[in-house]
DNA sequence: CGATGGCTTGATCCCGTTCAATGGATGTGG
DNA sequence: CCACATCCATTGAACGGGATCAAGCCATCG
């Protein structure tokens, strides 16, 4: 865990404001840490504090864990994503890198406190912690009344507006996680999340190159199958 | 829907700083619209884009809608609850009441301009928003990996948390919300959840008291009960 | 090209749902 | 203040979707 350059400058034109005082740049970076992660491995966190991290490259799971090590993803995060790692409570969290990753690291309260005279910098954490509430919630609507087949398609919209490649009427995805990261995303066993993909190849709404490469055939047939209310047009 | 005295002070007691100048305090009345709920009914908002709402009397249910006339249950809220209602997407979202509620509605995006001068409420805005969040990730835990059991017992902890009434070693519980407001928050259906609270009393761990009385007798154990890793002291 | 680990497919089981009936709390009119 | 009606909660029996257990399959990589 070193400071580096290259992330910090990532971090400092994504997320502060334009015209930030070369004395304010300073105060981040000296409470910023760069960390490189390998796939599969997680990062190393005080479990008595939040922790905010900025993701300056690649792709990572948060995982809540319950007694029984039972696993439950909580949410995907890309590069360019800004979030915050909890306190551990009554459950554990933990954050994984899907491939090889950088990322920025904060002490929550010091870096809030630096933000203070900085309402662009409030304004920003509060719309992605807003944009982290919404995914939250459609994921618990999710988790809480949907069926596999609907879990799934949801997974593959969702998966579509984040990372997807829009080629003409289709979207290419590259899936950065496995099977069993989608499982524990979505409240099921790989097992079912394979059958769910099989069956959606065999109505023609998506096709599968590999392990990680689905296509999405027909957007406004997922939406149905993923029980919005709404159809995309 | 009128602008009533009572409930604006409510909110600037509660949510702006002590030493807020006249002006702002006025900005914010001339934005804020103040609404009576009775138990059952609905907020009525623009679905076109997000509302913020403080509760100052009461409590309140968040729902997501599906197709097909599925319900789930995003949160509850209780007095002094500030919360933001998300702008309609593939579901749609009401706010209902489950007892004679009061509250105070502001237009997100031009509460969010009005704040922007008054960092303390930006602050107070990001740190609800950050709690709300919390609770809707344990939700994902819970729904996502969770036993009918463990389920119950979590709502029971969770309830206990922020409108338990401490007696001794034991807590005692007035829910304003029924079964069935139960069950859509828990991904359950109303008979599994009446089984749980069954199974509970007959382990000596709750008694209940009419429809809405519910006394925690063992946390402890309710707790282990939850699946959750650690075990209040 | 062969080995490894993840993915797919199949058979059986179980927890929570569904359907159906009973029980009991709350509230109203006599 | 009690009888009754209503609605919610509880309890029971049968069903089903996804989990579990168990083989095979095939991408990916040495």
């Amino acid at each position: 865990m070193h400071t580096c350059t290259d992330a910090f400058d990532c971090f400092v034109s994504r997320v502060l404001p334009k015209r930030t005082g070369p004395e304010t740049v300073r105060l981040f970076r000296t409470l910023g840490s760069h960390v490189h992660l390998k796939p599969d491995r997680h990062l190393h966190y005080p479990d008595d504090e939040p922790t905010l991290v900025f993701l300056c490259d690649g792709a990572t799971k948060l995982v809540a864990h319950a007694s029984d090590h039972r696993e439950q993803v909580l949410a995907f995060h890309f590069t360019g994503d800004l979030l915050t790692l909890p306190a551990h409570g009554a459950h554990s969290y933990t954050l994984e890198a899907l491939v090889d990753c950088d990322l920025m690291t904060f002490p929550y309260a010091q870096f809030l406190q630096a933000a203070e005279k900085h309402q662009q910098v409030l304004t920003q954490l509060l719309e992605r912690s807003t944009v982290s509430l919404q995914r939250s919630r459609e994921k618990t609507l999710t988790l809480g009344r949907k069926s596999a087949l609907e879990r799934v398609s949801s997974f593959l919209l969702s998966m579509a507006e984040r990372i997807g490649r829009g080629e003409g009427s289709e979207v290419k995805l590259d899936l950065p996680m496995s099977r069993k990261d989608i499982a524990d995303s979505l409240g099921l066993t790989i097992e079912t999340v394979s059958r769910q993909f099989t069956l959606l190849r065999d109505q023609g709404l998506i096709r599968t190159q590999g392990r990680s490469g689905v296509t999405l055939l027909r957007v406004d047939e997922l939406d149905r199958r993923a029980g919005h209310l709404r159809v995309a047009a």
